[in-house]
DNA sequence: TGAATACATTGACAACTGTCTATGTGTGAT
DNA sequence: ATCACACATAGACAGTTGTCAATGTATTCA
């Protein structure tokens, strides 16, 4: 894996100390800020939850848009910004596009908050 | 603890499941998603690391306004999201105003997202 | 009382975000 | 081939956000 620029938000996270251990540095801070802000809305927070917790650990998106009183557009947009961070896998099978939670990811965001060490 | 709507999102976070356990009902993710948002922000992270790191675990305006190359009411405006949201405590002492990281609200919130049980 | 210091608030403005409608793209079935 | 379906993309628009300069509010000291 390579060491440039083009980390995704999550292997950034990957490697840091927990946020109460010492300061960010600059640099850190605007490489994990993304993948919190992909984080937080609403509409994102339940698609995660609820793929993270359906079966096979999977959904598709058919799933998904029923699950919310919003359009379909809106939806694959949502979809869009944690697949691009780094949070959601991707896959097509058919005419289906299924998502699934990049659970490491979640981890280690989780221990960078929390301050479990990872 | 009032159980009413006046909950502070930290409050919110602290009663839920990891967001991979089960799907969040619109109203958690309404509640939680401030929360989140208010560390949406690469300088709001790295005020909140940098507080929590501290020294005695506090530190005042004058040694944030420092740390970064923003004006002071910026730094201001962004120590007053991470208050209103519950993650850090104010105390006027004299002059000066030191915030403190409510330790319990960032391990909640980091349970949540990484999937620790609360 | 007056001046200086530490921090907050206000108002303005550009940039970003969430949502929609309309349209595009690929896949499978008839 | 054509049609229907599942999903993505584009463009538009209102609402939100990060920043600053200017101003306000306490608090301390002289």
């Amino acid at each position: 894996m390579s060491k440039s620029l083009s980390l995704t938000p999550v292997e950034t996270v990957a490697c840091c100390s927990p946020l109460t251990k010492e300061p960010l540095s600059h640099e850190q801070a605007e490489r994990i800020a993304p993948l919190v802000k992909a984080l937080a809305d609403p509409v994102r927070l339940r698609l995660l939850s609820i793929v993270a917790s359906h079966a096979d650990g999977e959904a598709c998106v058919c799933d998904l848009n029923d699950a919310f009183d919003l359009s379909q557009p809106t939806i694959s947009h949502h979809l869009k910004v944690l697949h691009e961070v780094g949070l959601l896998d991707r896959e097509k099978r058919g005419v289906w596009v299924y998502y699934r939670v990049d659970a490491g990811a979640l981890r280690d965001l989780g221990a960078l908050l929390g301050g479990v060490v990872g």
